[in-house]
DNA sequence: TATGAATGAGCCTTCATTCAT
DNA sequence: TATGAATGAAGGCTCATTCAT
């Protein structure tokens, strides 16, 4: 399409690098705890250098959370792609995030941060802030539309609302992921001990629990 | 059962003021902006009385989600006790959740706190701390009883762990309560204002699709 | 002499244990780390009675000074009294001095408190701080009379002058005393622990080197 | 010997200005009472860029602490050069003490502080503790090596175990020390106003008592 | 473009002292 | 006389952001 000049592919190489660094500080600092100098110094650039790049530390986090939901709406955007009736892609859609988020669980806590920085309202109209607000509504758009293609090929009941239904599963997912990864801290809560479950079981059985709540029961 | 002195009356109902007017500064600063300057102004009370009451920052933001699950606990015991389908208890914990949080939403960011808190490891041991786990293992229970209920007499299917499907079910609620606030709140994914919904009737959807799913369709 | 009313007897001696307790806590917590709440409490009294015993934290540090040099003193006295050459008078009131602080250490903390509180210029003129300064002239007086009385019976040289090296004995000793409590302490320097040597044996060998340095060679 | 890079020279010299700054704010207001702020405007700098070469107060403490004993043992390691008999190496070393600390009074205060700071176990283990610490030991090393020359060279009396000796001398310099300042100081004790000395005095009349005491009177 | 020294507003917390009861 | 709840000044420290080089 577009071509950039090497200077321009420089510098969003350089920009991955650093967001590349900010995650890896998070993870063993926290994302709140991490400072612009252990970022800065992460990413082997000076501290005005990572202001070059990222007006604000907000900036930062939200690209990282940018990043992230970029990635994540590749993968299901494929999974649309595939010949099977829609509850199996919503199906399909669940495994898809749960796998994302056990091999990149930093990126679920950046979604996290975007959605309490869009609810402050600051760095409201920023380009950043507007690509994070895309691929959240890209994200729901694919679950609502598997809904749809479910609801047409009958498998889905036609009781609900595809939209409303796709903020359902949206939210509720999320509610499902941040409990299991409650458990998976040094720190959880007690009660969770007594639960035999991971990260995989709890996703599936909310999968399990969705599907039959939505699955069409009547015979056509 | 046990009888307080004056001074100890006078002291319960001071702390509960203090947390009062740290709920009100909360409400239009924030739950993390707020000072202990500001909270204590709008206490009318000294800084230095403020830190006779709660000992930091962090044991004052955990007595305020301590009240609201000990406040939410003692709904849903009320609701355990109805002569109803297990099933039907559920609905109705979900509902009485539902109107607790629209009563009084900034519980719901008190609660996250706690999370927060406890997965830092932060204040470990300490009575608050223990109180608030307590609170939320006493949630946790009365959901699992619900669903006990509801699998000894057959208005919810037999196929889940008890336990388990009460950690998903306790997990996609606030997911789906989150989900809602977002849309109440003035900054809000612009994806959020082309779907006709509320606090209620996204709740209510959940609630149908989680009916659903866990009902026993088998013949007995 | 004076005849004290049931009153202020009752008062001397609630204002005694008010400073045993106060000695009990710093012995724990250190002198400056003591809080005024923690000292009433340790004395069973209300803070406000404290204060009404006290006028000031400052004030209830000098009365412990005040105390530990006027026992001190009644010791020092007695050893003037004895009959022995000056040079022994002086020898004898080095072990006074040492035994004292070996029983009650804390003392000694106190006296560089009130030192430290003249320095300042804090609290002149007020009837504390003159008896504490009285003692401290008492104490210097006592030294002075055992230097003249050694170089009248000439035990001691008369080439010094008595009060200038009274100065000198009563500033060497509390070095060297103070040199001595750094190695009993937890966290002494490394280079002591080479040295063997203790409270006992660092001023005994102060005192023998004092001895051979005032004393009067000259057969006359 | 080693070349510091510009940035590295100006960063010491800064650091130096940092330390005069502080060292002029203490001589007003009490080494304890000097505020971080008064020290960052005295060096007119912010109080960051204080906290960037000063790591906490206690630590801006001991670097003036450290920079003081650097300075005295510089001295006193060149009087141990000197062709002198050993009991004139130590005197040497009093004047040269006592000229240091009247040069410089505050950092008699400092030495102080450090040794208060070790007392606690407070910073133990930190760089510039044990730069202190060295120093400490090497002033102590210092004296010790004189009483040894001067025990071989017959100037000194063997009676007396040389580490323990040094122990004794430098404590009881120090307590001379005080004690003369304690009179140069506005609000001394009226004890003091009788005796006619100063620093100088009283300082050379301890020396000569340490003299006398030490000295060898055998005929060899 | 890259740097990192400098900044300072802002926060939490402590504790001696007061005073109404 | 006795109390202890209330006070608020004061201080140390952090860290995102800027700007001169």
């Amino acid at each position: 399409m577009k071509k950039l000049s090497r200077k321009e592919r420089e510098r969003v190489i350089k920009r991955d690098l650093i967001i590349d660094a900010a995650l890896h500080v998070m993870q063993s600092k926290g994302f709140e705890h991490a400072t612009m100098d252990e970022i800065a110094e992460a990413a082997e650039i000076g501290k005005g250098t990572l202001y070059l790049y990222f007006k604000s530390k907000t900036a930062l986090y939200l690209a990282i959370s940018e990043r992230g939901s970029r990635l994540l709406n590749d993968q299901l955007g494929k999974v649309l792609l595939l010949e099977l009736p829609g509850i199996s892609l919503i199906e399909k859609m669940g495994f898809t995030y749960l796998n994302f988020i056990r091999e990149s669980p930093l990126y679920f806590t950046a979604f996290n941060y975007f959605e309490h920085i869009m609810n402050e309202g600051k760095m409201a109209n920023t380009p950043i802030m507007e690509q994070c607000e895309g691929h959240a509504i890209e994200a729901m758009t694919y679950i609502v539309r598997a809904l749809q293609i479910g609801m047409q090929d009958g498998s889905i009941k036609k009781s609900f609302d595809p939209k409303e239904l796709g903020v359902i599963i949206w939210g509720a997912s999320k509610g499902v992921m941040h409990m299991a990864f409650l458990k998976n801290n040094a720190n959880h809560m007690k009660i969770l001990d007594d639960i035999d479950f991971d990260l995989q079981s709890l996703v599936s059985g909310f999968i399990e629990l969705l599907r039959s709540g939505m699955k069409n029961d009547l015979k056509s």
